[in-house]
DNA sequence: GTGAACGGGTTTACGCCGTAAACCCTGCGG
DNA sequence: CCGCAGGGTTTACGGCGTAAACCCGTTCAC
């Protein structure tokens, strides 16, 4: 194979004819680009035709709502309203607030089962298995932006759980995969560690941004944007071009595959991560 | 100097004799352990014995009373009683909760200038001036573990602002510093994307880590901690003692540097980022 | 000296929140 | 026919953020 220890180069986007014209190409983890990710409640039980209150409805609700006016307006109140029901009605599912946040978490996090890229097990290698991991859940980020920050902040059940693989069997999936793969079992909760790191700063800076693209109060004024009062920090400026370009895509996946590379070649090794290479 | 391309190894804890045994050595960037984070607001006008509400002792106090009884605890009322005032005498300082919030993110992030550890600018180079900044912000973030979730999540005012630096200062003063170093200012803003990515990733799991330890209800029982079912998920209970391993610090190092060293050979070949190195 | 203005704090009041408790209502097994 | 239970509603309470009116010592122009 060409390339040396180079990360394999896999999932090519490939859309039109040439890569040297930088056109713009569609994000692959743009909602609905691909996967499953985005689609939340198929069904309760398929026998009641109409409502019936079911505690995944209210969930998926949960999630709408969420991902239409933000975060902070959802309450008990509202949730009912727009499932044509008192508030109240909602606690004979869910314990109270909290847990409704808490579940919102769980359910958005477990898009990834139906996420047909995604895979608990690695049929083509670690790295696969990890870009898949990783992209399956840029997609929900993506595709949830404001439910986002909930995944990343919201205390998990145990010090290592770390978000936002937030569910056990996605963490043994990923440490089986690893320790399978070669690494040691250091390697394995080392790598574990340095991903999730990756995917949490990385998301959380996305999405982050994506919201506030949208949100000044729609700069109404004929003077572009001006709005605080710059000119101390002449360099800002002289970038701002640069830094407001948006290469989340690109950068996501330059970096992941540095952290895979990186991996990889702790694996090599043998080593445990914390030593020199040399 | 030795190490050919190697990030510089500077700030070593240098604790007692040796290293080959690995002794539990205080975490450089713990609550004190060096630096002034923590120390927010030493007076108002010293001209008021007493009291005198004022901006800064309303913030001042606001993150006290969040360190002490969590983000979630913080009310008005309960802010202005312990400041031994009414809630509504806030508002001639503050313009309401969430300004009062900003208020608090911004204040703790500056305390960056207060910490005489961190320059503005490079004296000894790039990598000294980023490693002092991280680890800057790294003891802001364990001083105040409990407002920097805040800190990550809040809307920042640009989109090309990045937490946790949240400052044009702190930005314009790290793309002058890269620029200044050699690096392209396509490189330079890649750099600052990247190593804001990386700071949140890992200040974010660090800290809400810390927070799970304490939290789960003191666990009073005799069987050590079974909380969840558990067992099918063999290999994360064969890793658990791995996993619950905290290696916070020498992980944030080893990352950092690596970071540094990816930067350093961006920087020393004149890429642009995306490219490949070959 | 005196009265108007004013900074800074308090009181009162309103609407919304989460949620405990009591209350219906409808279908169903005996 | 009855009781009962599941599922939704009503009512009620305390706490929240905050608008508006109020109060009261200082200051300052005259």
């Amino acid at each position: 194979m060409p390339g040396g220890t180079r990360a394999t180069r896999r999932r090519e986007v490939r859309v039109d004819g040439e890569d040297t014209i930088p056109m713009r190409r569609p994000d692959p983890d743009s909602p609905e680009g691909r996967g499953g990710a985005g689609i939340v409640v198929p069904a309760g039980p398929p026998s009641t035709g109409r409502a019936g209150l079911d505690r995944r409805r209210i969930l998926g609700a949960a999630i709408e709502y969420i991902d239409r006016h933000g975060l902070a307006a959802l309450t008990m109140r509202r949730l009912g309203a727009h499932l044509g029901v008192e508030a109240m009605a909602l606690y004979r599912y869910v314990p109270g607030r909290e847990q409704l946040l808490d579940g919102v978490v769980e359910t958005v996090v477990d898009e990834l089962y139906g996420d047909p890229e995604v895979h608990l097990r690695a049929a083509h290698g670690w790295q696969d298995y990890a870009q898949r991991l990783a992209h399956g859940v840029r997609r929900i980020a993506l595709a949830h932006p404001e439910v986002f920050p909930l995944v990343a902040t919201r205390p998990p059940a145990a010090p290592w759980v770390r978000p936002p693989l937030r569910s056990l069997r996605w963490i043994e999936s990923f440490l089986t995969v690893m320790t399978d793969s070669g690494f040691s079992p250091e390697a394995a909760v080392a790598a574990y560690r340095a991903y999730s790191s990756f995917l949490l700063g990385h998301l959380l800076l996305e999405v982050s941004q994506k919201g506030v693209q949208i949100t000044p109060e729609d700069a109404p004024e004929g003077v572009p944007d001006t709005g605080t009062d710059l000119g101390q920090y002449p360099l800002v400026v002289e970038l701002e071009e640069l830094l407001s370009r948006d290469e989340s895509a690109a950068e996501f996946e330059e970096a992941l595959e540095n952290l895979l590379d990186r991996l990889e070649s702790v694996r090599a090794e043998g080593r445990v991560p914390g030593e020199r290479s040399e």
